[in-house]
RNA sequence: UGGGGUAUCGCCAAGUGGUAAGGCACCGGUUUUUGGUAUCGGCAUUCCCAGGUUCGAAUCCUGGUACCCCAG
């Protein structure tokens, strides 16, 4: 890179990654300035306020390194445009990542134009991706360092975006990321890393749903229909899960966890199965919705590619139908566990993040179809 | 109230005289920008109750209580 003079927001979240990328690309003679998002209006503001240290944090390492920090709030937009989604999905049973769509409405749309009113080049954020060009043209590609690749979360983010952002700490490890907060001073060096729905932040999941969506408790049964124990409403569990059912230990049942296998919306039932492995938690080949891919159009029609069907999972090797409708079918090599309709499926080809859609429907290995 | 059986952590369950296994669940930490997963740690001074025998009992004895089964 060599340096230049361009205006650049980046988008500051008070954490580590956005301090580093921030002062990288003060180092790289671009013109930075920051910008701090409050995209969710507390409900509740005593015991979540962590956006005011968020705030706080942001602020001293902007005034460390001597840049301007702007503020906005996207709440308005990110309630219409990412929750009103999020709470549909639950309501149909599905497990939906809010975060990738923020990412696409809010952080590289909302964001960006708001950006370009300050009168910025180019956004910036701290995600682990890198921008880059391939076979002649912008690309989004995975981050360095393949722990903390966030590729699976910007998926849907469209090229033009991806060419107008830069991603500084998508070059480095993260250890590198902490060494240089730290060689520098700044405050959030040692901060730990943030988790959680990103603007909502870490809190109990089912006390947050519930404010939301009403709960309605059921049975837990075996895939025989032997009732086994009491759910607090199926939209409070995801496929695969183990924590949270509350199923003991069993006579004539082996002893082994139980994990969510099916969530039976009609009858208002959660199946579970025993032991980690059980067949009913795999799944062989999936549909999504309508693909949203970086570069607008799929590469081919139909081929072979790596995919991911959840974050921190390692690609695997898939074959890929391109339907008129604009979704894919995927057919995995190995059944993969735990595949679940509302989450993603992102595709991969070696380290360029082709795009991905919301996983409408599976079928299990063993199944002859449905 | 004739016979037989069982009573050990929230649940399942080892232990039959030597000073309470294990699993599941649950709770906490770690991992993690979704939800989960994974991983590490915690979790019965006490064995239905009351007496007794013994250096020593969840384990033996006596008497209760509860539940189950077979007979009625």
């Amino acid at each position: 890179m060599t340096a230049t003079s361009g205006k650049v927001i980046v988008g500051m979240s008070g954490g580590v990654d956005s301090s580093v990328s921030a002062l990288l690309l003060m180092e790289q003679g671009y013109q930075v300035e920051g910008l701090f998002m409050k995209n969710w209006d507390e409900d509740d503001g005593t015991e979540y306020c962590t956006a005011k240290a968020d705030l706080a944090d942001a602020q001293a390492v902007c005034e460390k390194l001597g840049i301007k920090l702007h503020s906005a709030n996207f709440a308005a937009e990110y309630w219409d445009n990412v929750f009103e989604h999020f709470l549909a999905e639950y309501k149909a049973g599905r497990t939906p990542n809010p975060d990738i769509l923020c990412n696409r409405e809010i952080k590289f749309k909302v964001f960006l134009e708001y950006a370009e009113m300050l009168g910025a080049e180019k956004i910036a954020t701290g995600h682990y991706v890198r921008g880059g060009v391939r076979h002649g043209r912008p690309r989004l590609l995975k981050g360095i360092d393949v722990n903390k690749d966030q590729s699976y979360f910007l998926h849907a983010v469209p090229e033009a975006a991806i060419a107008r952002t830069l991603f500084p700490v998508g070059e480095l490890e993260k250890p590198e990321v902490r060494a240089i907060a730290e060689r520098h001073g700044l405050a959030t060096a040692r901060k730990k890393d943030s988790t959680g729905i990103c603007f909502i932040g870490e809190r109990r999941f089912r006390d947050f749903l519930q404010q939301y969506l009403p709960a309605q408790p059921g049975t837990i049964e075996t895939p025989e229909g032997e009732v086994i124990g009491e759910h607090m409403g199926l939209m409070y569990y995801t496929l695969g899960q183990r924590q949270g059912l509350g199923i003991g230990g069993l006579a004539n049942h082996p002893e082994a966890p139980w994990y969510v296998a099916e969530k039976d919306l009609e009858r208002n039932v959660l199946v579970a199965v025993q032991g980690k492995h059980h067949p009913l938690l795999y799944t062989d080949s999936l549909a999504t919705e309508a693909m949203d891919w970086v570069a607008g159009e799929p590469p081919a029609p139909e081929g072979r590619f790596t995919a991911k069907t959840r974050y921190r999972q390692s690609d695997v090797p898939c074959t890929v139908h391109t339907r008129e409708d604009g979704g894919v079918e995927v057919r995995f090599d190995e059944p993969q566990r735990a595949v679940t309709p509302g989450q993603s499926l992102v595709l991969y080809d070696g380290d360029i993040c082709l795009g991905g859609g919301v996983i409408r429907a599976i079928w299990n290995a063993t199944e002859t179809g449905t």
